[in-house]
RNA sequence: GGUGGGAUGCCCGAGCGGACAAAGGGAGCAGACUGUAAAUCUGCCGGCACAGCCUUCGGAGGUUCAAAUCCUCCUCCCACCA
């Protein structure tokens, strides 16, 4: 048993004085995390917190999933300002598979340590005087405690009832499983508790609630998140993985150091001091990084691979290994911006237009000049729009 | 239930009969510079084989040579009163 472990990089445990006595009992804990299955990725913000449940796993610990199957179709209003579209239920039970394979790249996939469970199971079992109990048990004073209902609240914006309800409903999972500690990123804080408060007034053993920081996206400003499109998933590419770290702000590589790679404390402690006197060059740092990160999800092959890949591409400005083919169609001379659009490389003909006007398409690293190009230049060719798009056009 | 206000492009937000594919900002994309970082500068930023045409300003009708702009009905949101 290592309580210090388990302590290390969290934003809080609450209440910490009982995790300590808690663990010390020796007993196995039952370590809720529930996830709503809205978007079809794990992303690396994610695995933050996985990562800490595996830390409970190997102490032998049960970590309890909780698919909100059912929660997911009513949505979690954390964090958002405004009302979230409602999702169908073919669409929750495709992102939770994929989901839970992504889990599968960090958790301990063993029944020892593992229970997993869809929360359709009970609140699909409630009634309405079940709902109603429910219900009486929180004020809407508690409700309005909350920062993001507060804010709209107080902008005038609306908030559904279906939204209020949703932390009561993932707090009745803790109740359903009998939780005794609950993770999550540091923005469910308030959700978790409502658990707590739910499960003493449900006559249970309060669970403690664990909080992880949240990372950082892409863009080194907003939450990593799906939605915003700037996340970095556990499945990406090794080489897009790679690529991706190398595009956040160099103000984020602390964040990600310490919470998206496998390294030592003291070794980070000793690569950010460098790059505080600066001794080490932020670039390569954030080399070691991605391939830090890489190879924590593909191995170390891929991750040597994707750097060299990187090289080739952004350093030497050459094509990447391997270009995807794509079928030229008919015509001589070819327009281009069409093909382009054939090939997905763009979304429409005339953005297509727009980037050769732009100089950002080029054959085989020559910048095309007009939108028009002979068969005969293009065949075999490879093809690039902008820094990162590459297609090869073969004959039919 | 009553009264008043509002719904504009990915987001915010101007426009309130013609010059509107719609100001401005943000996001995004591209180019220069670089370390695919930041900052900065420049261009683009509905679609279409594109000097033209088509579809957009909550929805459906209508007035007009002409509507995001005016009228009618509908839907949704907000505020105040109850």
């Amino acid at each position: 048993m290592d309580i210090e472990r388990l302590l290390r990089g969290t934003d809080t445990v609450v209440p910490e004085e009982e995790f300590r006595d808690r663990l010390a009992e020796g007993k196995p804990l039952r370590v809720k995390l529930g996830m709503d299955p809205t978007a079809p990725t794990v992303t690396l913000g994610w695995a933050v917190v996985l990562r800490k449940l595996r830390h409970f796993q190997e102490q032998g610990h049960t970590a309890v999933l909780i698919v909100g199957d059912f929660t997911a179709q009513v949505g979690d209003p954390s964090g958002k300002s405004e009302t979230r579209k409602r999702l169908s239920a073919d669409e929750v039970r495709g992102y939770a598979e994929n989901v839970l394979e992504g889990f599968k790249k960090v958790l301990i996939w063993d029944d020892e340590v593992l229970e997993v469970r869809y929360n359709s199971e009970w609140l699909s079992q409630l009634d309405m005087a079940d709902v109603l109990e429910l219900t009486s048990k929180m004020t809407l004073a508690q409700m309005l405690e909350r920062d993001d209902f507060a804010k709209r609240f107080g902008a005038n914006q609306p908030i559904s009832m279906m939204e209020f309800m949703y932390p009561l409903l993932q707090g009745m999972d803790s109740v359903a499983i009998d939780a005794d500690i609950e993770l999550g990123g540091s923005d469910q804080l308030w959700n978790n508790l409502v658990g707590r408060e739910l499960m003493g007034r449900y006559g249970k053993r309060p669970q403690m609630v664990m909080t992880l920081p949240l990372l950082v996206g892409t863009d080194g400003v907003q939450k990593m998140s799906q939605s915003l499109g700037n996340y970095i998933g556990v499945d990406d590419e090794p080489g897009d993985m790679f690529g991706k770290v190398m595009s956040i702000p160099d103000e984020a590589m602390e964040q990600y150091f310490r919470l998206a790679t496998g390294m030592e404390e003291n070794r980070i402690d000793q690569i950010l001091g460098e790059l505080a006197d600066g001794s080490a060059h932020p670039g390569e740092m954030k080399r070691l990084l991605g391939r830090d990160i890489v190879e924590l999800y593909h191995g170390v092959d891929a991750a040597i691979d994707a750097e060299a890949a990187f090289d080739r591409i952004f350093r030497q400005k050459d094509a990447p290994d391997e270009v995807p083919d794509h079928i030229a169609g008919e015509g001589d001379p070819v327009w281009l911006p069409g093909l382009l659009k054939d090939a997905g490389l763009v979304k429409s003909s005339s953005e297509g237009k727009r980037l050769v006007s732009q100089g950002a398409v080029k054959i085989e690293g020559e910048t095309v000049g007009g939108e028009e190009v002979a068969r005969t230049e293009l065949l075999g060719r490879v093809v690039q729009v902008g820094k990162r798009r590459f297609v090869r056009f073969v004959d039919g």
